[in-house]
DNA sequence: CCAAAAGTGTTATGTGTACACCCATGA
DNA sequence: TCATGGGTGTACACATAACACTTTTGG
């Protein structure tokens, strides 16, 4: 056995937070207090402690940060680690993805900015690319997952269902097959048995929460994506 | 600006490189040398050194411990971060899946063990979980990408490459709807016009080479799996 | 009355699946 | 002639896509 010992770097995790505001697809960013980047957005992040896992950590960012403390879906989406993505130090990045409903508000520094307004470009360190991963992931995991279902607050009507995956895909779907599709995957949504309150023209449409399936068969195909 | 300073921590990559052997999925493992673990089976892997990329250090592992020079397929899988997943200090892994035909020969200390005979345990750390990812990860993508090519050297046939998905998944697959559904799929394969010497019963079968194409629309399904 | 959103019915089209059958080779 | 693997044809079940139509609300 010798005294050899490996290099260390830093590890942090960032978190790319989305949610549907006023049909868009939205991300949670704030603008960095100190250099570099001082005055750019970036998705908001933290360094991972000693003792804490990795998914502890982004926990703790989504609360400290954004003042989540039930994100309705996190998962891991993928660690960044090339040498010079961060001018002060060796630093590799594990990103999340989380999902929430349409509630929460603007958290301190932090605010949500509409994904098409960033247009690819504009954030901080590899964040661009980063976000754009964690869009791409979301668009892909709402054909084969319940995942939609994760941005909606429940109760919540097929047509509030439609429109996140119209407004996550970017594309128009057919009302009258949207419904037959997600009625007939079993697990997707359960009925409560109770209707909207009638309001703002149009039927009253019928409540639904989200139901126990993880997994879709089979799978709802987007259109030509967008 | 103050003096504080991030935690640091050690960054390895663990690879789960796959290929397809006698009609058994097996994946390369190297008895450790070392405590902890001592004369146990891991993955390969290794610690990121100050100025490579991730995927540097996978590719350098895979070379140094086995002899693979050019990986049919590599991608990133998954962060492991649990802050107990190694006694000596706390260290975060990036796991890497490869997947390369059935060529190489067992490498240095390495060798090809069945993945049903390990049979979800027997490896050191954390690595039964990250071979579970591993494999998971090489079925899925099965269904909507070209990879299973990945497995197969040039030129294959049909058959050799039908074998692949029934090696991977553990089904039997329909031969005739197989034909199909691969030469109906655009870029999937092209045909080299060449056939088998004939030599081991049987008809001469047409002779393949991977296509262009990566994504498969639409998806190859896999019966309910075993 | 019309507009808007929910919800139902029907039909054409395409894809997956099952199975019968033929072809080319070795033993 | 049989066994083995390659390769073709065909019919049925099922899912999607397109579109016409009805229901229930507000203006």
């Amino acid at each position: 056995m010798t005294s050899w010992a490996p290099d260390v770097v830093a590890v942090t995790v960032d978190l790319v937070i989305l949610t549907v505001r006023d049909d868009h697809l939205v991300v949670l960013v704030a603008e960095r207090q100190w250099d570099p980047f001082r005055g750019s957005l970036a998705l908001p992040g933290g360094f991972v402690e000693q003792s804490e896992s990795l998914e502890y950590a982004a926990r703790r960012v989504l609360a400290q940060k954004a003042g989540l403390n039930d994100p309705g879906h996190l998962e891991q989406l993928r660690t960044y680690g090339e040498p010079e993505r961060d001018s002060r130090m060796r630093v590799i990045s594990t990103a999340y993805l989380s999902l929430v409903p349409q509630l929460p508000e603007v958290a301190n520094l932090a605010r949500w900015v509409p994904v098409r307004a960033l247009g690819g470009g504009g954030l901080a360190f590899d964040h661009d690319r980063i976000l754009a991963d964690g869009v791409e992931r979301a668009r892909a995991k709402l054909e084969y997952t319940s995942l939609a279902g994760a941005f909606c607050q429940e109760p919540f009507t097929l047509g509030e269902l439609r429109r996140i995956y119209e407004t996550v895909w970017g594309v128009a779907l057919n009302v009258p097959n949207f419904r037959r599709k997600v009625l007939s995957t079993p697990g997707l949504v359960e009925a409560i048995g109770q209707r909207t309150e009638p309001g703002s023209g149009g039927r009253p449409a019928q409540l639904y929460r989200r139901g126990g399936a993880g997994l879709l068969h089979p799978a709802m195909l987007r259109p030509e994506s967008a």
